[in-house]
DNA sequence: GACTTCGACATTTTT
DNA sequence: TGTCGAAGTC
């Protein structure tokens, strides 16, 4: 037992060792985060408290995954019945059992974000809004971040501030349509992702029994990736644990990278505000990187302003420099990728799982693929259009969702009518009107089609009918598989799947198979008590893809930088550093933003343990059209000492020049694909750069690399000192001053 | 009601 | 690029 304890250093032993009260581990990239939380719940449960009084947080299936994995470990086997899962899981699995509190079917199904913004759509059309100024996505995101703040429909409504923020974007209906869904997604007997947080914390606001229960339950309450919780989450951990204040979060303010989702730094940065007593333990050792990769990852963290005091360090070797990559193009950044990756196999018997490539958005894979599937290199993609996204998956989903609760209206309209039977817009359209005016479920409306309507429709609808309330009397009756096998060939989707022989018909088929046989294991998992249909729904509303192919096959990762959180490579090649790219073009706007861009990056740099290679391209497929690209200005917030640029460069002193500047050129006329010329300009004689507080709207200027240009702009507030110059040979840049170097012309 | 065609459109991150 | 919706046709 004491034997475990010699495996940490000096902090983390401290950390794992203070279990009474309050406590908050921050906890730098790499300083063995993972392994302090699994010390501490095995030492938790070697001096006798029980694995059911343990309750522990975590933002990923994959996180709460592999810290059972490592907690079994260590202890063996009663680490099965510990509280352990995502914020989600674990608040789903409680409301489960309460929702008879909340007025909500115990079958309550879930929404995943296609069902909420099929439903916006439906009300949107009923209230006869135009979908381009309430754009769905759009809308959804509104109402969640409300959800996220724990504020409802009623109190948005309220919301003198709100609402005249929805005035001046005009969508003075946002209210009403927030209302409506909430509404029907009640009717629906369904929740979406945020109400599971949202009516977590009614039923602990308004149950205080319910809530006394689980205080009473959960001695012990850990929180991973604590930055990155939002206020519904924050707050239902803090009620878990105002009892017993035993409650230790661990995070890395650094590594917050979910605002966008309603994560609220200041949870983390205010924890010694709320626990007065609490007892802080800083992690700052790094184990995982070499010094180079460390220090370049604490170098460009250092311009972010908002932190938490902390100094990331490492013992390990030197390491090599980080290199970059130059490319004029995608395809080409992505050839040079691949090269780099099969050469460094070559030379240091790397498998392919060794290497990772990240980069901001999904939709860059596409021509890293191609250049991987050119050497035949074995890669695979994490994240994109997950295998429940795909049409046939969410039909049978639909199926069995109608199965367990046939108030599902999204599944409802996702079915009626697929394999075809001849009931269209217009029928669905009648029906809707009249379950809305009654304010029923479509359901009860179907299933008395004869007092609304006549003709031949009818028929279809009440064998429909039928044919779900058989399905549904079957789901209670069998096992989630024999329930699933059976309504894939009764709803007549096996059917309709087989009659096409395209490669995409088989493969559409192939992944009916796929879910078929995902089933299966989850009957014949011994650890599933209740193998019903509606428990495997529960489960499988809340898994992401990663968790289904989690075979280790040796290949090379390939994801978003936000999706490698918590993971780690020996080889890491952090692509596509461009402006607007990355940092998003999106994110610019507002130093937070940035900041946030900023610790994104550092999350990529510090997945990689051996080699960090950085790329970029010059020009980029986007948008349909080929589009020239600026170097990311992260590249210029790293020291320039730990690059290495293997690309030529444009030949030029190094003599007084910044390393920064290397990755500076002159901006593209046009969008046209041609390779840029390059007008070298010869710098005057006498150039030497003038004090910034010269600058002034007017001026003319020379750059060393541009030219001479006019300053057209000046922005000396902002901690990045800012200058827009036309230039006279180089159209207008913005550019930064603390790199730029410029002089007045007199 | 089903199927086709065309054009507009937007492309950040995810439980 | 590829998806989605609207409009037009059978």
């Amino acid at each position: 037992m004491s034997n475990f304890l010699d495996q940490l250093n000096d902090i983390q032993r401290k950390a794992v060792t203070h279990t009474e009260g309050p406590s908050m581990i921050i906890a730098g990239a790499g300083s063995g985060k993972t392994r302090v939380l699994t010390y501490r719940i095995a030492y938790l449960l070697s001096k006798g408290v029980e694995p059911y009084n343990i309750l522990s947080l975590t933002f990923t299936n994959r996180a709460s995954k592999e810290m059972r994995n490592r907690v079994e470990a260590l202890v063996g086997g009663h680490a099965k019945s510990l509280w352990m899962g995502t914020f989600h899981s674990v608040f789903a699995k409680i409301l489960r059992t309460e929702a008879p509190k909340l007025n909500f079917p115990q079958n309550f199904t879930i929404y995943d974000t296609d069902d909420s913004k099929s439903l916006i759509k439906s009300i949107l059309k009923e209230m006869n809004l135009d979908d381009k100024t309430y754009k769905p996505g759009q809308v959804l995101s509104r109402i969640s971040s409300a959800k996220n703040r724990l504020i409802s429909w009623d109190q948005y409504a309220k919301d003198p501030e709100l609402v005249m923020e929805d005035e001046a974007t005009g969508k003075p209906q946002m209210a009403k349509i927030f209302q409506m869904y909430q509404t029907r997604a009640f009717r629906s007997g369904a929740m979406d992702f945020d109400d599971i947080l949202f009516f977590t914390n009614v039923l602990f606001r308004d149950h205080l029994d319910v809530l006394n229960k689980y205080q009473q339950k959960f001695h012990h309450v850990l929180v991973d990736e604590y930055q990155d919780t939002n206020l519904a989450q924050y707050l239902i951990a803090r009620k878990l644990a105002a009892v017993r204040r035993n409650i230790c979060v661990v995070g890395d303010d650094a590594q917050s990278i979910y605002a966008f989702r309603g994560a609220d730094i200041q949870n983390i940065l205010n924890f010694e505000k709320d626990y007065p007593d609490a007892e802080i333990f800083r992690l700052e050792q790094n184990y995982r990187s070499t010094q180079n990769i460390v220090e370049i990852a604490n170098s460009v963290i250092r311009h972010n302003k908002a932190q938490l005091k902390k100094n990331v360090w490492t013992s390990n070797a030197q390491g090599e420099p980080i290199e970059v990559l130059k490319a004029e193009s995608d395809n080409e950044e992505a050839r040079m990728v691949a090269q780099s990756i099969f050469e460094e196999k070559v030379k240091s018997a790397c498998r392919n799982k060794d290497f990772a490539i990240l980069y901001r958005t999904n939709a860059q894979s596409r021509p890293l693929e191609e250049a991987l599937r050119k050497l035949n290199l074995k890669y695979r993609i994490v994240g994109g259009l997950s295998f429940y996204d795909r049409k046939e998956i969410k039909d049978l989903m639909g199926y069995l969702r109608l199965a367990v609760n046939q108030n599902d209206e999204e599944a409802f309209k996702r079915v009626i009518n697929y394999p075809k039977r001849g009931i269209g817009d217009t029928t669905l359209a009648k029906i809707q009107v009249v379950a809305n005016d009654n304010g029923v479920p479509i359901w009860d409306v179907v299933s008395n089609i004869k007092l609304v309507l006549q003709g031949k429709a009818v028929g279809e609808i009440e064998s429909f009918v039928n044919l779900i309330k058989s399905f549904s009397i079957l789901a209670t009756a069998k096992n989630a598989f024999e329930v699933v096998d059976h309504i894939a060939k009764a709803s007549g989707i096996v059917r309709d799947l087989t009659a096409d022989k395209s490669i995409e018909g088989i493969g559409r088929y192939e992944n009916i198979q796929s879910l078929l046989s995902g089933v299966q294991q989850f009957v014949n998992d011994p650890e599933v008590e209740d193998k019903s249909l509606a428990v495997y729904l529960q489960d499988v509303a809340l898994l992401t893809d990663e968790d289904r192919n989690k075979k280790d096959e040796d290949a090379i990762t390939l994801m978003t930088i936000h999706s490698s959180k918590g993971l780690e490579f020996k080889n890491v090649f952090l692509v596509g550093l461009e402006e607007e790219l990355f940092p998003s073009m999106m994110m610019t706007g507002s130093r937070e933003d940035l900041e946030e861009e900023r610790r994104l990056f550092y999350v990529a740099v510090t997945r990689a343990e051996h080699r960090l290679t950085f790329s970029y391209a010059s020009s980029r497929f986007r948008f349909g059209t080929v589009r020239p690209m600026e170097p990311s200005r992260f590249l210029n917030e790293v020291d320039a000492k730990y690059l290495k640029v293997s690309k030529k460069l444009d030949m030029e002193e190094s003599s007084g020049m910044r390393f920064s500047d290397q990755f500076k050129r002159p901006a593209s006329k046009s969008n046209s694909v041609a390779p840029l010329q390059i007008v070298a300009h010869t710098v005057s004689a006498n150039f030497t750069p003038s004090d910034v507080s010269k600058l002034k709207i007017g001026l003319r200027v020379e750059h060393q690399k541009f030219g001479f240009g006019t300053v057209q702009d000046l922005d000396i507030q902002s901690p990045d000192k800012k200058a827009k110059i036309l230039f006279d040979n180089h159209g207008e840049k913005t550019l930064i001053l603390g790199f730029a170097k410029l002089m007045v012309v007199e």
